[in-house]
RNA sequence: GCGGGGAUGGCGAAACUGGUAGACGCAAGGGACUUAAAAUCCCUUGGGGGUAACCCCAUCCGGGUUCGAGUCCCGGUCCCCGCACCA
């Protein structure tokens, strides 16, 4: 017979695949069934399958997110047919400067905004047939989740993690905030475009830099894709090298070692500037000293003459906004007058300061080699500095000249050093700390990692649970008194003051001190998202739950997570703040593990006709279009055909009705399958080769290949006119069902079951039918192929060497003696003569 | 500059630890069905040569290792993504 799929044709003797009715009809029994309910407390085999939760924008659910997602639920849901008790939840990051700037843009409260936001997103979850357990359900801005978000910083609080401190802000006058220095993009806000500026501002921050090296270590014993714990080791950007102190001369530098004088506080001591470096090797060529324009040394050291001039420079300074400032190659630097003695070979060197050396990275200030760093190099140029070689490169003599720096850090022997001379660059390093150990030189890793700045002036955030008491200095907030709730206020939009606009609510603010009473002022910051989304998979299992943020007994049961899967885009942040996070739980003792995720795999991109979606091209790609055509099956699996999940790929939408036709196939297999006869056997095999394919390329993501093995295989069941064996079908709805669940779950009760398919559990393969009775074996002659003999799997080389032979193409090749044969089983026979 | 990933038909892509390059899908062309179109079904489809059986060339470029290289090694080109005056 001819089998007729998806058409209306009246003849057609079973009702048509019709996605939308089939669809419709399964999310309403999951949700009357309590099909994705999993049972938390008494799940035996808990498997915790977590996505990233999403922002929820106003434009809904970007194709994207709806990668990751889908890629994430097929996960979850293969390992409920395998008979795990799967938690997947779902939550929402909808604190934030975008619902906020989003919000003051459409002139509504965020408060009204988001609630509608993620009323939309849930809608559209549904409709993707995601297998959420909507009841564990997270949204940051819910005060019965943020609540614990407080806690979770006055916990770090008390363990001595947190504290403020003023330091130089990217400030965009527009937005009114503060800005990583992410969020910058050639001096100008990335969100607004204005030009940003540089403030001085007190902020809190998180001591995560205390944490670099362990942060680092535990990269060695943690399953994440590679490229994310690349990220994130470069992020840490440890560096090995030495603190080499340089005692500050009198400003006369030839007047000799005499300390100069000094300011009241600072009298007793000479001054001195510690730099870091990793070529300590180099010091000899270490011709000038440079300090950042905002070193705290710099004013004591500068001298009456020059002090008019570095004080301008500081100025000019701190005009430039931090990207820029870090990004231009141009130096510039001015000359403070003193001088400080080059620990190594006592002589008398310059103090420059210049806003090529930045403040927050290692001490502030640098010895300068330039000889053997460009930086310094170029610097030295610009001023006329000299310029010593202090390393040769082989071919080169102590006195080759400099055209430019020489920055090779493992060739090369030293020179122009004393007794250091000859030396190869790694002896040296070492030698020359140690000569000038201990009170000159020290050996000393350095980390670009910097401290977490939490602070946020803004006022869609968590309010920082802290009290300032003029008496007792910032107080946390009691547990039994938070959430500190962020009030609704009208007039929520940032100003220039450079404070939240909590804080023009004396309401708000008064308050009195948790420890003596007296009256005290509410900190007014608001935190970063980040920390929102720093511990969100520790309450999952615990929602509804409010006696604790996470409750002992199910955090033991679901913790750590079993998979992870989310984009690179937070790589470095977003995964470095769970990983802190969970490291100092842990050392509080309130969590036996560490590592917050088993296994994390970051996906792939998604680009549309070649190229990157974006609002502003009109090439987004808008789900809901897609679920109301072709279904949300088809949607599903076709973004899990287009290419690998851990890379990504381009969404084209010829490319859907290929999956479409593939599921319109199937309905009609399974509808005119039928009971009677024997399966056949070919069929059969292939149908055992594609479970065991399926079965292998799920767990890996492989979720393209596996769909592809499913099309081989359905392709092999409607060859001829035979009518599909139940026993033919029955397993490929199986297999199916985590890609497309809704059309899987109608096919499976067609098939006479009443459970969900989801509960059926997973089909096994014979491994004896998986091999084939004959195969063909590909000859070579000298490596070229020439054709194919059918012999059995397990031939013997001589046997296979016979069929070669008389082969009717392949033995013509065969002029003489083979001197060698070689035989890959199951694969080919290789002749060479 | 540093780090990561990549380059395979007209297109998206397959190819397990080196073993028939192009599975699977899209698009295109042809055919069946139809009054017609759509849908569906069947066939063809990397390039070149040959009536044909077949033969030659082909995985960014140039070398190498190997019986055999898309895959491994050395050198180079181009593209994408991070980070970037980090001493």
């Amino acid at each position: 017979m001819t089998v007729n799929t998806a058409s209306a044709r009246p003849e057609s003797p079973y009702p048509p695949y019709d996605p939308l009715a089939v669809e419709r009809k399964w999310q309403a029994r999951w949700i009357e069934r309590g099909t994705n309910h999993v049972d938390v407390r008494a799940a035996k085999r808990p498997y915790y399958q977590l996505m990233m939760f999403p922002y929820p924008s106003a434009e809904g659910l970007h194709v994207g997110n709806l990668y990751a997602f889908t890629g994430n639920d097929i996960h979850g849901r293969w390992h409920r047919m395998q008979g795990y008790d799967v938690l997947e939840p779902f939550g929402y990051d909808a604190f934030g400067i975008h619902s906020e700037n989003f919000a003051l843009k459409q002139g509504i409260h965020p408060g009204t905004l988001i609630p509608r936001n993620i009323a939309n997103f849930r809608r559209q979850v549904d409709r993707a047939g995601l297998m959420i357990d909507w009841r564990h359900q997270v949204d940051t801005t819910d005060p019965a989740y943020y609540k614990w978000t407080q806690w979770v910083f006055t916990t770090l609080f008390k363990r001595g993690l947190v504290y403020r401190k003023g330091g130089a802000v990217n400030w965009c006058p527009n937005d009114k905030t503060v800005l990583a220095n992410e969020q910058v993009e050639g001096g100008k806000c990335e969100r607004c475009g204005a030009v940003v500026e540089q403030r001085v501002m007190e902020q809190w921050y998180f001591k995560i830099s205390d944490y670099s090296e362990q942060l680092l270590k535990d990269l060695d014993e943690i399953d994440w894709s590679d490229s994310t714990k690349i990220a994130q080791r470069n992020w840490i950007g440890k560096s090995e090298g030495a603190r080499i102190t340089f005692r500050v001369l009198d400003p006369l530098g030839a007047a000799g070692m005499a300390a100069v004088s000094v300011t009241s506080e600072m009298s007793s001591s000479e001054y001195a500037i510690p730099v870091f470096t990793t070529r300590p090797d180099t010091i000899y060529g270490a011709t000038f000293l440079v300090v950042a324009p905002e070193h705290p040394l710099l004013d004591a050291i500068t001298t009456d003459e020059e002090r008019a001039s570095v004080r301008a420079y500081q100025e000019r300074a701190k005009k430039q906004d931090l990207v820029t400032r870090k990004t231009s190659k141009e130096k510039t630097g001015a000359f403070t007058g003193a001088y400080a003695a080059n620990p190594a070979t006592g002589k008398p060197i310059p103090i420059w300061t210049a806003d090529y050396v930045l403040m927050e990275y290692g001490t502030g200030a640098i010895m300068a080699v330039p000889g053997h760093d460009q930086r310094d190099f170029d610097f030295a140029k610009q001023y006329g500095l000299p310029i010593e070689r202090v390393v040769a490169a082989s071919g080169d003599t102590a006195r080759t000249p400099l055209t430019s720096a020489y920055e090779d850090n493992e060739n090369g022997t030293l020179v122009n050093s004393e007794q250091f001379s000859g030396l190869s660059v790694a002896v040296a390093k070492k030698r020359i700390v140690e000569a000038l150990a201990p009170v000159h030189a020290e050996a000393k890793a350095n980390y670009r990692l910097h401290d977490w700045c939490v602070s946020r002036q803004r006022y869609w955030g968590p309010p920082i649970p802290m009290v300032h008491c003029a008496k007792c200095g910032p107080q946390p907030v009691p547990d039994d008194q938070l959430p500190v709730l962020l009030p609704h206020i009208d007039d929520f939009k940032p100003d220039d003051s450079g404070v939240s606009p909590l804080a023009r609510h004396k309401d708000w603010y008064e308050t009195k001190c948790p420890k003596c009473g007296a009256d005290a002022r509410r900190e007014t910051d608001v935190s970063d998202t980040f920390l929102d989304s720093a511990w969100y998979f520790l309450r999952y299992p615990s929602v509804p739950d409010q006696s604790a943020p996470f409750d002992a007994a199910l955090t033991k049961k679901w913790l750590p997570v079993d998979s992870y899967i989310g984009g690179n885009e937070h790589a470095v942040l977003h995964l470095l703040y769970c990983r802190f996070v969970t490291r100092v739980l842990h050392e509080a003792g309130l969590i036996s593990f560490w590592s917050p995720f088993k296994r994390f795999r970051a996906h792939g991109l998604i680009i549309r006709e070649g190229a990157k979606m974006s609002k502003s091209k009109g090439n987004v790609v808008n789900p809901d279009e897609y679920f109301d055509t072709t279904g949300a099956d088809a949607f599903r699996t076709y973004l899990m055909f287009i290419g690998p999940f851990e890379e990504g790929g381009d969404f084209r939408d010829s490319g859907i009705s290929g999956v479409r036709r593939f599921l319109d196939r199937l309905w009609a297999s399974v509808q005119v399958a039928t009971k009677n006869g024997e399966p056949d056997r070919d069929v059969m095999r292939k149908l055992h080769q594609t479970i065991k394919k399926v079965s292998e390329d799920i767990p890996r993501l492989s979720y393209n290949t596996a769909i592809a093995m499913m099309m081989e295989y359905i392709n092999v069941l409607r060859r001829g006119e035979r009518a599909p064996h139940r026993a033919e079908v029955e397993p490929l709805v199986q297999l199916v069902a985590p890609f497309a669940p809704h059309v899987a779950e109608e096919l499976w009760e067609l098939l006479g079951y009443t459970k969900s398919i989801f509960d059926s559990g997973w089909p096994a393969y014979d491994a004896r039918l998986v091999a084939a009775e004959t195969i063909e074996l590909v000859v070579q002659i000298n490596g070229k192929t020439r054709g194919s003999v059918t012999v059995a799997p397990d031939v013997s080389q001589d046997d296979a060497f016979a069929a070669a032979r008389a082969h009717a193409t392949v033995g013509k090749f065969i002029t003489g003696e083979p001197k060698k044969l070689i035989l890959v089983r199951g694969r080919l026979l290789n002749v060479v003569l």
